[in-house]
DNA sequence: CACATCTTGGAACGATCAGTACAAGACTCT
DNA sequence: AGAGTCTTGTACTGATCGTTCCAAGATGTG
C-alpha cells in the first residue's frame, strides 16, 4: 500500500502526545491512538515503538513543547515571588485555554497513579516533576524569597498546576481554574507584600 | 460450598472502596476486586452488583464514613476562614495518615477523568464534590467570610483537597502535604488577618 | 525492467476484561 | 429426613487489550 510514510511524523507524535494527555496512560488503548492519529497499528509500531516506549516520547514530546514556555515564563526577572508563580501559573492557564488541546493534561497525573506503565515512564515522570519543582525553586531564589520560602513555595505551586489539571478534566470553568490560580499566587504575600 | 453468607457484608464493601480507592475505577478490575475482599465473583456479583453499582455503593460507603468527619470538622464554631480551611484540610491529612487506608483517594479523581464510569457513577461523584463544596461554602460564612470570599476559599479549598490525593499517589511525604494544607489554610490571612 | 527495501492494512495471537451459567454444597424449615 | 433456598467455586462467554505476523503494494536503486 506504500513505499514511503504518507504521513508527518512529528505531528503524529503530537497526536498521539494529545491522546495520552486526554486518557492518560492505560485507558489510552491503541485503537484511540489510531483513531486520533489516523495512522494504522502498523504504522504506529513500526514508526515508534511499543506502547510505553510511545508514551516516554510523548513525555519527551511534551518537555519538548511546554518546558521552553515555563523555562521562558520563569527566567525574565521578576519583582517578587509572587510574580514568579503568577508567571508559572499562567503557562499553564494559557495551555488549558488552548483549543487545539485537550482539557486536563493527565501526562503526569495518571501516569504516577498506576503501576500499568513501566518503570522506566514513572521514573521519567517523576524526573519531570522534580525538574519543574527545581526550576521553580530556582526561580523564586531569584526573585527574593528565602530558602524555606522558596522551597514551600515551589511545593505549593506545583500541588497548584496538578490540580489545575484534575478540575479542568473534572468539568470546573475557566474561571474557577483562574481563581485558583490567582489565589495561589497570592500565596507568598503574606511574607512578602508586594510593593504599594 | 456454603449456605449462609461467610463473609460480613459491610466489611466486604470496606474492602472494595479500598480497591475502588486506590485504583480508580478503570483499573480496579474484578479480579482485583475479589483478590482485596477475599470473596469469589459470585459472592460479589450476588451481593453488589455489577462494576458500576459497586462503584456506587462504594462512593455511598465513602460519604458515610468520611462526611461526617468533615461535618463534624466544619460544624463547630470558628473564629476566622482560616481556621475553617485549616480543620477541612486535617481531616484529609489525617485520613492519609491513618496507615489502613490506601495512599491518595482516588474515588472522585480518577473517576469524573473517564468515561468508563457510566452517567449514573459520573453524576454521583459530581454531586458529592459540589456537596463538599457547598458544605464548606457555608462554614466559611458562619467563620465571618462575605458572599466571594467564601465561594473562593471553598473552591481553593477543594482544589487543595484534590490535589493532596494526587500528591500523596505520586509519592510526595507527608511533611510535604501539610505544607500544602498549611499554605491553603493561610490563604484567607491577606483580607482576614489573624486576631494578634 | 528487476530487485531489494520499506510501509501499510488486515488478520491473528494470547492475555485480560466484565459478566454469566451452573452444579455442588450448606443451611433453614417442616 | 427431605424439600427448597441460598451461597460459592469454577468454567465459560464475547469483547477488548497490547502485540506480532504477513502478504500486498509502493518506492528507490541498479
Amino acid at each position: 500500500m506504500a513505499g514511503r510514510k504518507q504521513f508527518d511524523v512529528d505531528e503524529a507524535l503530537r497526536r498521539v502526545m494529545h491522546v495520552f494527555w486526554r486518557w492518560g496512560y492505560s485507558e489510552a488503548s491503541i485503537d484511540r491512538l489510531t483513531e486520533g492519529t489516523g495512522l494504522g497499528r502498523s504504522s504506529l509500531y513500526g514508526t515508534f515503538g511499543d506502547k510505553s516506549t510511545l508514551f516516554r516520547k510523548s513525555l519527551q514530546r511534551y518537555a519538548q513543547t511546554y518546558h521552553p514556555l515555563y523555562d521562558q515564563a520563569l527566567s525574565g526577572p521578576h519583582p517578587s515571588p509572587s510574580a514568579v508563580v503568577a508567571a508559572y501559573l499562567q503557562v499553564t492557564l494559557n495551555r488549558i485555554a488552548d483549543p487545539t488541546v485537550p482539557d486536563g493534561c493527565l501526562l503526569t497525573v495518571s501516569a504516577t497513579q498506576f503501576p500499568a506503565l513501566d518503570a522506566e515512564g514513572q521514573a521519567m515522570v517523576r524526573a519531570m516533576i522534580d525538574g519543574l519543582r527545581a526550576m521553580l525553586q530556582q526561580a523564586l531564589l531569584a526573585a527574593g524569597a528565602d530558602e524555606q520560602e522558596a522551597a514551600e513555595l515551589a511545593l505549593c505551586t506545583l500541588a497548584t498546576n496538578k490540580s489545575l489539571a484534575v478540575l479542568s478534566r473534572a468539568g470546573f470553568s475557566s474561571e474557577d481554574l483562574a481563581t485558583v490560580a490567582a489565589a495561589a499566587a497570592r500565596l507568598p504575600g503574606r511574607t512578602h507584600p508586594l510593593p504599594e
